[in-house]
DNA sequence: TCTGGGGTCCTAGGACCC
DNA sequence: TCTGGGGTCCTAGGACCC
């Protein structure tokens, strides 16, 4: 049987908890973003969007199109704990949930809603309970998959319900444009454009038709769409509590730099947020990386490997610094980040050490002798078998 | 005043080991 | 001397999403 998953998501989220705080600012345009050097919009208001504003866009555009707008920094800390609200509030109807970004989630409400007899009007009471004691405004997507009922939450904004049933899938999907699709972006939709797939039905055309040029394009998510397509794939909603596997934080400069020193600077006061972020959630990481950015656009990404684990602010900012005189070679940087990788929880390291570090070198440097060793007779032994299984067959005939 | 900052996942090539 | 084929780990780059 399939299940009822529900794709929740917030509308214009970062407006809403502006507007909650400043209710003056409702019915207004307000761009939430940055407006120094490089600054674009994060989100908008409706209003704003009435002009042609968008998520993305330079906010020096964003103004030129709309002189009018409201442009806000954003107040993360406040969106933050309007989006555990917004968690918390859905966990009253199911404790399946998986948490898909800051203003996004699904729930699985298949024994919630298999009950019930009129869907639509359950979720209209859903969503103005949750404007009523979160102030916040959704919209919702119910489908047998994940992906379906991520499309389906993107159909009618704001405050939509929006129900695909795996019956309907070709007849909804298929007139959708192919950029629509999740998992294909700027750069893959040109590409699909190109050759004539302009539509969700387009592509489903051809991959029921196993066309090998798709399935080259697509490498391993080949199979993975072909499911997502034709109603089908994942529907099992992840409730583990998400556990950050990198951590990192980068900044435009001023203006563009090649400076050591002064990119130096940069990396110390990124190195020690990262560190610190890092100690505040208890992770260490094995990786440093740093990102150069160039002022033609290109990323250059460098890391190391550590020999043990740290959120140590000293050893990052060390190993960035490093990379960074390895790999600055001249050129005009205009952004420059660190991350730390491959992170566990500290408490987690102990159970993590190697056979050998309770051995002093030359202990160590013997068991590795011995483990050679014996894969050499392991080795010598499967191939002389297979010498004598040769031998008897011959012997046999 | 062209193009942020936070992430995840995948791929591909080279090193290295057996 | 010639030169295999697995496998894993590491690094860099890139696509994508919010």
């Amino acid at each position: 049987m399939s299940k009822i998953i529900l794709h929740i998501d917030l509308n214009t989220f970062f407006v809403r908890c502006e507007e909650l705080v400043n209710p003056l600012l409702i019915g207004k345009p307000v761009i939430i973003g940055h407006s120094g050097r490089g600054g674009i919009v994060s989100t908008c208001s409706y209003e704003a969007r009435k002009y042609g504003v968008h998520s993305g866009q330079p906010t020096f555009k964003a103004l030129e199109l709309c002189p009018n707008a409201i442009v806000i920094h954003g107040h993360y800390d406040l969106y933050s704990k309007k989006s555990k609200e917004f968690f918390n509030f859905v966990k009253k109807y199911s404790p399946i949930i998986e948490k898909a970004s800051i203003d996004e989630c699904y729930v699985d409400m298949t024994s919630q809603l298999s009950k019930v007899k009129d869907v639509v009007k359950y979720l209209e009471d859903f969503q103005q309970n949750l404007l009523k004691t979160v102030g916040l405004k959704c919209s919702i997507g119910v489908a047998p998959t994940k992906f379906l009922a991520k499309m389906a939450s993107d159909m009618k904004k704001p405050m939509g319900i929006t129900i695909i049933r795996r019956k309907d899938v070709r007849k909804i999907l298929d007139p959708l444009p192919i950029s629509s699709f999740y998992g294909i972006g700027k750069k893959t939709a040109p590409r699909l454009e190109a050759i004539g797939i302009k539509t969700i039905g387009d592509l489903a055309k051809l991959i029921n038709s196993d066309d090998p040029i798709i399935k080259q394009e697509f490498g391993k998510f080949y199979y993975v769409i072909k499911d997502w397509i034709n109603g089908y794939g994942s529907d099992e909603v992840d409730v583990e509590p998400w556990d950050p596997k990198s951590i990192g934080h980068s900044t435009t400069f001023i203006r563009d730099s090649s400076d050591l020193d002064e990119i130096k600077d940069y990396l110390r006061e990124l190195s020690k947020e990262v560190s610190e972020e890092a100690k505040a959630k208890n992770k260490i990481g094995f990786n440093v990386q740093i990102v150069l950015k160039t002022n033609e656009f290109k990323n250059i990404t460098r890391s190391t490997k550590l020999s043990k684990p740290t959120n140590d602010f000293e050893t990052i900012f060390n190993e960035a610094q490093i990379l960074l005189e390895k790999n600055l070679n001249g050129q005009e940087i205009r952004l420059c980040g660190v991350t730390l990788q491959n992170l566990i929880y500290a408490d987690d390291y102990v159970e993590q050490l190697s056979i050998f570090d309770n051995y002093d070198n030359e202990e160590r440097n013997a068991t590795k002798d011995l483990i050679r060793e014996l894969n050499r007779r392991m080795k010598k032994d499967t191939f002389m078998r297979a010498s004598d299984v040769l031998k008897e067959k011959h012997h046999g005939h």
